[in-house]
DNA sequence: TTACTAATGCAACCTGTTTTTATTTCTCAT
DNA sequence: ATGAGAAATAAAAACAGGTTGCATTAGTAA
């Protein structure tokens, strides 16, 4: 953020955020932490939080008493008055999480959908989900300080689906249009690859990491990119999908494990890639050639995307994701040959969490971005 | 950059660097108007300006007379006291040029080399051209505030050339070092497609435009990136390396023009794609077939790096740029189809001056962002 | 009860910005 | 030339915010 200049207040300002980012996400500190933290004087950071206590951003806890000299005050960053609410819209199911601005998730709901289901129909089960997820959490829709949603498909500044070939009627659907009419804060709509991504970079295999691919392959896959810690959209939401490219193997990769040929009738479509790896682990012949072909597909568009951008870290993710064990020895034996420096691989360990968690933590960001804007006035918390 | 909190002296310096930017690459500027451009008062500008004009960061004009009531001072960026120098190593060339602070070159030197020559020589050259711009520009190595060097191959982080096929005995070259003993101030070194694609963004086709895929075709194809108008480099230096994967034609791409059946065996190296390209604008069906194959290898490469960013905008420069009326064509037909959204196409009009250019802007680059570094003290000019 | 420790509360001081008012210097019209 | 108007400069007073330093308070340990 480029800061411009001005007086004292702006100065106050700054110290305001800067003192609130102190005592954000870590546990309650005393005023003397707050003090080492931050740099400034131990009066300021009093009147500092003095005004945050004031305005809702803060709350006090009891005094830990046990140490030696006078016990101090503690204050840590008050969650509980806003919230915000993640939304995962799959192929089976729809995922809605509520979390504090801590980032805790109070509640969570999942519910079951057709794969067929066209696009009224998961409209209703992705609200039904969402009010689900709010009631039990209590929380109201006037205590949400941003809802965010991830859907498969190319997704556009403005939340539009622009290119969705896996949920029936969904292409051309203005999402963000559909949740603001039910929702009174800000809604934002994001590709779910982008959003796994996000997820790793915050409490996944990605933490600290600035430039991380994240591939998700499940029924599709797809790919989702954090550059300087941040989601890459791209000019159209588009970024990632390098599936899209006949070159490379992505569009056919799935279809070695689907088109397993010793597949039972009764295994359903979403666990079919599982069923094969645990057959390729018993050393099955023709379930370890799947996987190997599968890995084959994969590793051609892992490397276009490692090519192009050079990432410190590439994740993998997705249903594929538990069965790490299978799919990495063959992955990497396919990888390397076709990177200059073959790169960092890491499974993820998220499972079928990180699109929703994404999306809480990219609701969180979104209200992150506004509390530490200097220039906007501190918004009151909304309890 | 996230800002910290402090006393008034920080703010003091935040608002010395806001009136630095303000008068930044601008004309010069009243007092009137950096107090309306900065959003603070009058005597706040002043005492600032005072300041700087004090540590030599800026020069006062003669008062411009004509208008209405008092003259007013005029104060602008004093660019002459320090210089930065670019320099960009090539096949066949040596560029190098002499830059003040305002961006403006003062000097500028080409010296052929031998393709062949090796690392030895291609050094010397290197110091005997830089030598050569710098004595014509009258600037001693002392006026220096930063270097940047180009070349072919992955540099990495530290300035070494990681993976230069190019120039002989140029792989495993420590340039930062090398250089680094010729100048007490800092070098560095970036790969020349990235060093073009900061030009394109900085006066050339990508001005304003976040983010851009630069294709570097003459010699050999590469590439440089630029996300959020900044130089993407990747975990090593490798990213944009797109051509490093067989799948897409990079690899093969400039031997259709060079491997032109009715080459005249005249013709220098450097100057075989233009031969073919000038034959392919009068219609001769070989040299457009040559075209016509190179566009499609182009493309290829280029389609990889629009799925994977879903950049803006894509520019085309190198030896090829100056055949873009007979190349556009073509590679728009080929690449259309391979990209979801067809990107927006411009070709270069920089020619050979863009990795000398890109080198001296990353040089002010590094010292703008020690200028504005609000934490550091402001440096003194050397002058 | 006394000594020690560490946090709190208060007052004087310093820095930096703004507002206000007065002054200078130029152009234009008479 | 001379006075009115315009626009910039100069200086002083007021204000806001942060820091230092010192006295005070509330605990623990002997």
């Amino acid at each position: 953020m480029t800061i411009s200049g001005g007086d004292t207040s702006r100065l106050r300002r700054i110290n305001l955020v800067t003192t609130l980012r102190a005592l954000r996400g870590q546990g309650p500190l005393s005023l003397t932490e707050v003090t080492k933290r931050t740099g400034l004087s131990r009066p300021t950071v009093e009147s500092l939080t003095e005004e945050l206590l004031g305005s809702g951003w803060l709350k006090e806890l009891p005094p830990h008493s046990g140490h030696m000299g006078r016990p101090a005050r503690l204050f840590s960053f008050h969650s509980t008055g806003d919230y915000v609410l993640g939304i995962d819209i799959g192929s089976y199911s729809i995922r809605a999480a509520v979390a504090d601005l801590d980032g805790t998730v109070v509640a969570s709901r999942t519910e079951g959908v057709s794969a067929d289901a066209g696009r009224a129909v998961r409209l209703a089960a992705v609200r039904a989900t969402a009010a689900g997820a709010l009631e039990s959490a209590a929380v109201g829709c006037a205590q949400l300080a941003a809802v965010c949603v991830g859907t498969t498909g190319v997704v556009s500044h403005d939340g539009l689906v622009k290119r969705c070939v896996g949920l029936p009627e969904w292409d051309g659907l203005d999402l963000a249009g559909e949740m603001a009419a039910d929702f009174d804060c800000p809604v934002l709509v994001e590709n779910d690859c982008n959003l796994a991504a996000l997820t790793e970079g915050w409490i996944g295999e990605a933490q600290g990491v600035d430039d991380v691919a994240f591939v998700l392959s499940g029924v599709r896959t797809g790919a989702g990119l954090l550059i300087g810690g941040r989601v890459h959209r791209g000019r159209g939401g588009a970024a990632g999908e390098i599936g899209a490219l006949p070159l490379v193997g992505w569009h056919r990769a799935t279809s070695h494990l689907t088109g397993y040929p010793k597949m039972p009738p009764d295994i359903l479509p979403q666990e079919a890639a599982e069923y094969v790896f645990a057959r390729a682990r018993t050393g099955e012949p023709a379930a370890r050639w799947a996987v190997e072909q599968y890995a084959h597909d994969l590793a051609e568009g892992i490397a276009a995307l490692v090519l192009a951008l050079d990432p410190e870290l590439v994740v993998i993710g997705g249903g594929v994701s538990r069965s790490g064990d299978v799919l990495l020895e063959p992955l990497r034996r396919h990888l390397d040959p076709l990177c200059l420096e073959p790169p960092a691989l890491a499974v993820s360990s998220l499972s079928d969490q990180a699109v929703v968690l994404g999306a809480v933590r990219l609701a969180l960001d979104h209200v992150d971005a506004r509390l530490y804007d200097v220039d906007t006035v501190l918004p009151e918390p909304s309890s």
